[in-house]
DNA sequence: ACAATAACTAACAAAATTGTTAGTCTTTAA
DNA sequence: TTAAAGACTAACAATTTTGTTAGTTATTGT
């Protein structure tokens, strides 16, 4: 639980209302999610399927971590007519849809810079 | 400092090799960075200019933040000739000022889907 | 002589995130 | 009848991140 008092929550607060860069990263903060954001795009859409691409995920974590996708609108759970036990689907929202392309260029990035190669710097001054 | 045993490291280095986004990721994260660099991106080059720009962030955590992304070559530290004391200037690599546009459009991401609505969902099947 | 400025650092404490253990519930297969 | 699959949850412990306190260094202004 957030302790509302503690410094810490008041300047992410404060952040928040900087710019909503801020308010942008924090959902995809968090160990695994931008991974999971990722791998449903790709139709691995099912509780079982992200744990067979991310075997290291405990059911616990990979929980929590949807949940917290779910409470900001990245996704929605799905119930599966007809099946026993009920199957859950999720589904990206338009928000988690259109977050795809920018986790891709993050994604290039990364590549582009990995081996610390083609860094240079050189002051506008 | 961080413990290499520890399943958390290992899960991070896990998520490293799946894909670049996660390195990239990483990068961005914590509670100031990326508004840093675009403050820097601004022109708030100087120690003391993102102070006051972030008036809640202390010096000690201001130049962790820095260091941190020093270490990943999104800026470097220049010294200003002719100062006394020296100062010191922050600018970005090619690295960083890529970063940029990144940052914008998860910005813009973000006041897209600010107040909760515009959230739609439908499933692929 | 003393305070102030700029840009830090080390050691520590508080808070948050991540991972673990042990459960739940329902239905089908062996 | 026992086990397994699928999709979880609560309570707790480990680890990491964030913030705090108290310093440093060198020079200029009063």
């Amino acid at each position: 639980m957030r302790k509302k008092q503690s410094t810490n929550y008041v300047n992410e607060q404060f952040l928040f209302q900087v710019c909503e860069l801020n308010s942008a990263i924090a959902m995809i903060n968090g160990r695994w999610k931008s991974q999971i954001v990722y791998s449903i795009s790709q139709g691995n859409n099912r509780f079982h399927l992200i744990q067979q691409e991310l075997p290291n995920i405990s059911e616990t974590v990979l929980a929590r971590q949807l949940k917290e996708l779910e409470t900001h609108a990245i996704l929605i759970k799905k119930e599966i007519p007809n099946t026993v036990p009920v199957g859950i689907e999720y589904v990206l929202t338009n928000k988690g849809l259109d977050l795809v392309p920018i986790l891709e260029s993050l994604c290039d990035w990364g590549k582009l810079y990995a081996d610390g190669k083609r860094i240079s710097a050189h002051s506008i001054s």
